[in-house]
DNA sequence: GTCTTATCTTAATGTTGTTCAGATTATCGT
DNA sequence: ACGATAATCTGAACAACATTAAGATAAGAC
């Protein structure tokens, strides 16, 4: 779990020149400023006024607004990871349905925090993304998406001709469908789409010829 | 085609006060300074200067940062559906063969064209993305993912039980890749594995119980 | 208690988006 | 051809911005 903003509240300083954790409340000032407006309209300088703090003393924190921001978007990445394994508890068991209903929880969940936050999750994968540093396989929602998709290979539900590439279809598939929905692009219901059509083609037992 | 440069390059005025398409000139100059710096890094007065005008000029054509922008991303949306045609005209043909190379070119070209200008990549689909403006259905990446798809289609390429899903998988599935390599979560080569699994997907025969 | 270091503030600089009053050119009716 | 009207651009201004430097304040070590 993300354990940030717990910190934050615990040792909180009561003196008003010293802070305490000033790097945890800037974060999530960062993030809430940016739920609300924007990353493209947020400034250093709010952030500091909403944790009550002079502009300057973010740079004893963070050498410049960039890197608060990858910061802030590291946090963020963390909270949908949060979110996605709040969602998967809901849908416990060892039966070919659980396995099932807990991929689609999966998809669901990151599509879901998308449109809730759409500000938020677009900060995730924007520029400020981490990319490498969030370590890619090492990540939580791909750890997941992986034990999800191993959970319904044992069910029988993942044809052996598609399982090499099933994890990066269904990330990029979900990962698609959440963006292009922000976007405008494709209307809602485009989501349960791409999840039954994600279940039909891992399942599927189809030969290709080249 | 998207003809805003050309019209740019045939009707400038030369008298220095009367510029004559400044909007255009701006949304041009500005899609090559989002190329260069990134949309987060792109001021307005830059722009101007760039165009050799004043950035107050700007606002007789725009009637803020934003709206410009959101043009540039119209733009941008238009020269990747350039990009995409022209990857389309190297395979002919009306061979099935030749319809599997065309629906691969078009998923290559898509995410070519985000690796190559990344900046303007995400233009074309951040928070300036035109949306509904965009019509969706109208669009001509859509329009050129559907008679593709015909094509599979007529190939005897899609199998019947993912046929209406089709074209939202794809274009999910695509666009989630482009993102994910662009951000550094996805490796390159990921690309690939997306577009083989398609056709895999698309293929299939599979049947899947509820 | 003093010294050292970490942390925050104040003040300043240069750049940004945006506005407004005025200058310049094009267009059009005559 | 000419004068009015509208379109287009400039210059100067303003507040908000990111960032820096020099100094104030508190915490922790000895």
């Amino acid at each position: 779990m993300n354990m940030t903003l717990t910190k934050l509240v615990v040792t909180r300083s009561k003196t008003a020149y010293h802070h305490g954790d000033l790097d945890v409340a800037l974060i999530e000032a960062s993030k809430k400023l940016v739920a609300k407006y924007g990353v493209e309209r947020l400034s250093l300088r709010q952030v500091a006024a909403t944790v009550g703090v002079s502009p300057s003393a973010a740079y004893h924190h963070f050498p410049d607004k960039e890197a608060l921001l990858k910061a802030a978007a590291r946090s963020a990445f963390e909270d949908l990871a949060d979110f996605q394994e709040k969602a998967l508890m809901n849908f416990g068991g060892s039966s070919v349905l659980a396995a099932r209903r807990r991929f689609r929880a999966l998809g669901m969940s990151y599509v879901t925090f998308a449109k809730t936050n759409p500000n938020v999750f677009r900060l995730c994968f924007g520029p400020y993304c981490g990319g490498d540093e969030m370590a890619r396989e090492e990540s939580r929602p791909w750890k997941m998406l992986a034990t999800g998709l191993n959970e319904l290979e044992l069910s029988g539900e993942i044809h052996p001709k598609i399982r090499p590439y099933a994890a990066i279809l269904t990330w990029s598939a979900i990962h698609g469908v959440a963006n292009l929905v922000l976007d405008g692009l494709l209307p809602e219901d485009a989501v349960e789409s791409v999840v039954d059509s994600l279940f039909i083609a891992l399942k599927s037992s189809g030969k290709v010829v080249d």
